[in-house]
DNA sequence: CCTGTTAACTTGGCATTGTCAAGATCTATT
DNA sequence: AATAGATCTTGACAATGCCAAGTTAACAGG
């Protein structure tokens, strides 16, 4: 049914497999092209049957990351014992954390980290899903009138703590779990004074 | 005293004025060494006498970014008629979202956007000094026992707002200034839930 | 079974990049 | 005035993303 390739078995997602394993990898700015043909053990022009442009197959790369990540939150919000809005909100930036962390070149695709990577409309939608849970965890505890900038300000926090450690710009003299957690509770109760 | 160049003027000068004016003109992917070259007029291999590398001379263009970050960030401080320790904060949060917004290719190179960047310590002595500054504006509010939480808290909240708008990731729909002001406002207040 | 069509893949080439080595040019000090 | 040394240029190298032209192999129709 999926077309599957003929010579070399499904050579666009080993393509896909084999970026996933260069950016685990490798920093982020050597990872190229031929680098990734490689890898899958193709020659340097065998992705463009399968990808227009290197930016569409990191783009396809990131929109898995996303579909990834609205899971992890998803199961963040469900699976949690909490039962107050606030403590699903808790577990939802967790997750987030912990996402970003445990897919640091990834989450870097997904939020604009090196330009050539496409949007694809797949990445597109994915994120409005992230957007959307996001937002209804908000509105979960201050209601649903400014929950989009309730949501805002949840998403600038976890997201710039996500990339100042990425970026290694926090001093390690900083207990960095602890201030996590206070952090998060901090941005709840911001929340709140909307 | 300076050591000037011989032939050129000073080339050192005019290849960070002209990488700059490149950063503000152009996709941050396609500035290149010797596009900035081309820009001062001299030959590709030029600026090999000035910097060691790509990542010097773009190193060097983020620590002169850091240091106008952090006068941008004590102007807000002092100018300020606000005399109230939330106040202050609030006016350095506004500094911060423009400085960010007006410098957009610079910014995203102090915080790791191009990972060639290379970290020289005129940028680390610069970001070092940002962050105590942070810092001592949040001891003002909360006291100096858990300021560099604090601070970081801050810090996290006003990166990735700025993240997000340089990538364009925040929807046309949200009324962006309002948000910014009351995403500020929530921010502050969190800080004394800590 | 054979043949032809078509997709998948390879080879080779292009312009561009960062860096290096060798030469040319000019400044400044002796 | 001459030599020394820094500044800048030219030319080269390997690597990159992409493109065009070939080669290989699966499958469909007779």
């Amino acid at each position: 049914m999926a077309p599957k390739p003929y010579h070399h078995g499904d050579l666009r997602e080993q393509l896909l497999l084999a970026g996933e394993r260069a950016l685990a990898e490798m920093p982020v700015e050597q990872v190229s092209l031929r680098e990734i043909a490689r890898r899958a053990g193709v020659s340097h022009a065998a992705p463009k049957h399968h990808f227009a442009s290197m930016g569409e197959l990191l783009g396809e790369i990131a929109a898995r990351g996303f579909k990834n990540f609205v899971s992890a939150l998803e199961a963040a919000a469900t699976q949690t014992t909490q039962q107050s809005p606030e403590g699903r909100m808790m577990a939802m930036g967790w997750a987030y954390l912990r996402f970003a962390e445990s897919n640091r070149a990834i989450y870097g695709l997904m939020f604009g980290k090196l330009d050539k990577t496409a949007m694809t409309p797949t990445m597109v939608q994915s994120s409005l899903e992230a957007w959307a849970q996001l937002e209804n965890a908000v509105a979960a505890i201050i209601g649903p009138s400014n929950a989009n900038i309730g949501a805002l300000h949840v998403w600038s926090s976890v997201h710039g703590l996500s990339m100042l450690k990425a970026e290694r710009r926090i001093s390690p003299h900083i207990p960095l779990h602890a201030a996590e957690g206070k952090i998060l509770r901090m941005m709840i109760a911001g929340l709140k004074e909307i």
